[in-house]
RNA sequence: GACCCUUUCAUCUAGUGGCCAAGGAUGCUACGUUUUCAUCGUAGUCACAGAGGUUCAAAUCCUCUAGGGGUCGCCA
């Protein structure tokens, strides 16, 4: 039988990151086995705009690389299908009505909680066969076994066992007609054809809920795996204000879709030592037997390493193509290549790189004191002035790195001077900074009529 | 409160009774490379939650305790 899994969010407006990991999960499997991969909106709660929500979700998908099969199902579009079975089991004794109102559904579990017991619902109505109260609307729940355990194999966590007096008669129909949750989730993973649901462990306590679901119409289980949730870096659940949860928000901070992959499915699964993988490996070696049964914390840190090294790993062709939605047009610049090596290793986003790039591009509107003072001092002006006069006076071709690092070895030679003495106050002349890419690089990529521009433009400053 | 899940370096993790005086990665600290910064390389730092068992042998099995998380809706 082919694997079947799916993803199955409520409409919430926007990808979370712990969606996200779980998502990939499910669909690293069924890609894994050649199988299918659904998509599937809870969106029973029909105040919510669940289109919207949708396009979000595809979106994120799209960035990242994965995609689903087959036709998105709404649950809100099913409700038919959904009454069936509840008529189904209604004519069968295996649901039936309860009348009580919410009024004393509030007061039975205080009661039961003051008596320090779990609260739910006592089965008034299980047998009733009397005339029903008036001016109540129903509500129907499901006959759950009374006595014995409901256990089933979770393919994370091992064996489940559940003691049956914990699972009520739950609700599966509310007093307007509409389905539950429980209720809908169970009759759609079976008619959806699930072989395999992989979801967070918040939903470790519904399995035992939709297995009753499962058993009263009839239908085959299928293998449950139960994710244990991403924590913050304190260890509490991720919340908004930990900073990013929605994962195109990842995208508009210069993240790469692969090292984001790379860095969730690394979160509570591994292969070996194996820090680093394809899309491709991810497919391959994914099998979610090697999912970790407990939580793990979000740790930027490695998001960020991740990311560099992906950075760095990226064709400079295609990080140009990027870089244009980070406000940096450099796709048709003639020293490309040259610009990205040079770049590249110095920005751990994209957002960083492109800072990086401007900063080689545009001439330096100021320069930073501290190194005004520690490279404009002493002979600097007379060694910048003589290196402008060679720049204009040499008579080899100036286009590669090398070109210039010829030049500036004539310079130092000729002075009988270290490199630093010409080294430093050229750096800050071209960037404005003691930091950065090699001046040799800078000068090759800028051309000598801009980087005699730049020196002239630091010997008037040191003049002043 | 009840029930369920969980517990290896600061963090992500390897580990299924002997290969573990616990390995890899991130972080951090040095050093090297670099005219600078970054990259890269090398080294260092740092953990089996605690207590009892079982066993010739336990991070691995059992029990209890403690910490963390989740669930107890006519939400999903």
């Amino acid at each position: 039988m082919s694997t079947v899994t799916r993803f199955a969010p409520s409409p919430t407006g926007y990808l979370h990151i712990g969606g996200l990991r779980t998502a990939l999960f499910s669909w690293l499997w069924a890609r894994h086995n050649d199988g299918k991969f659904l998509l599937r909106i809870e969106d029973t709660d029909r105040a919510r705009n669940s289109e919207e929500a949708l396009e979000a979700i595809i979106k994120a998908f799209d960035w990242v690389g994965m995609n689903y099969d087959g036709d998105v199902v709404y649950q809100s579009k099913r409700f038919d299908l959904y009454k069936q079975y509840i008529d189904q089991l209604l004519a069968k004794g295996k649901a039936y009505k309860c009348y009580m109102s919410k009024g004393e559904l509030d007061a039975l579990r205080e009661a039961q909680m003051a008596r320090g017991e779990r609260p739910r619902y006592d089965g008034r109505y299980r047998d009733f066969e009397g005339t029903p109260p008036e001016g109540i609307d129903p509500v129907i729940r499901i006959k759950a076994p009374k006595e014995g355990v409901i256990s089933f194999v979770d393919g994370v966590k091992g064996e489940i066992n559940i003691a049956a007096d914990e699972v009520d008669d739950f609700i599966i129909a509310r007093s307007d007609g509409t389905p539950t949750y429980n209720f809908v989730v169970a009759i759609d993973d079976a008619l959806m054809g699930l072989t395999d649901v992989i979801r967070g462990d918040d939903h470790l306590y519904n399995t035992p809920k939709q297995i009753v679901v499962y058993n009263a119409l009839g239908f085959k289980l299928p293998k449950f795996y139960h994710v244990a949730m991403i924590n913050n870096e304190q260890g509490k659940k991720l919340s908004k204000r930990d900073g990013a949860t929605d994962v195109m928000e990842y995208k508009r901070m210069g993240y790469l879709p692969e090292a984001l992959l790379n860095f969730l499915v690394r979160l509570g699964w591994s292969h070996g030592d194996q820090e680093i993988f394809s899309l491709e490996e991810m497919v391959s070696l994914f099998d979610p037997k090697d999912i970790n049964k407990s939580a793990s914390s979000y740790s930027p840190d490695k998001l960020l390493w991740l990311n560099a090294h992906y950075i760095k790993n990226t064709p400079n062709a295609k990080l140009a193509e990027l870089l244009k939605e980070f406000g940096v047009d450099i796709a048709e610049h003639d020293r490309l290549e040259m610009l990205l090596d040079a770049t590249k290793e110095r920005g751990k986003t994209l957002v960083e790189l492109a800072e990086q790039i401007n900063l080689v591009l545009n001439a330096p509107s100021e320069y930073d004191a501290k190194a005004v003072k520690k490279a404009f001092k002493g002979e600097a002006k007379e060694i910048l002035v003589d290196f402008i006069a060679m720049l204009q006076t040499w008579e080899k071709p100036l286009h590669l790195p090398s070109d210039y690092h010829a030049v500036l070895e004539a310079l130092v030679a000729e002075k009988e001077i270290g490199f630093g003495k010409i080294g430093m106050p050229l750096r800050v002349a071209l960037v404005g900074a003691l930091t950065g890419p090699g001046v040799d690089e800078m000068m090759a990529i800028i051309g000598v009529d801009e980087t005699i521009e730049r020196i002239e433009k630091a010997v008037a400053t040191i003049e002043n």
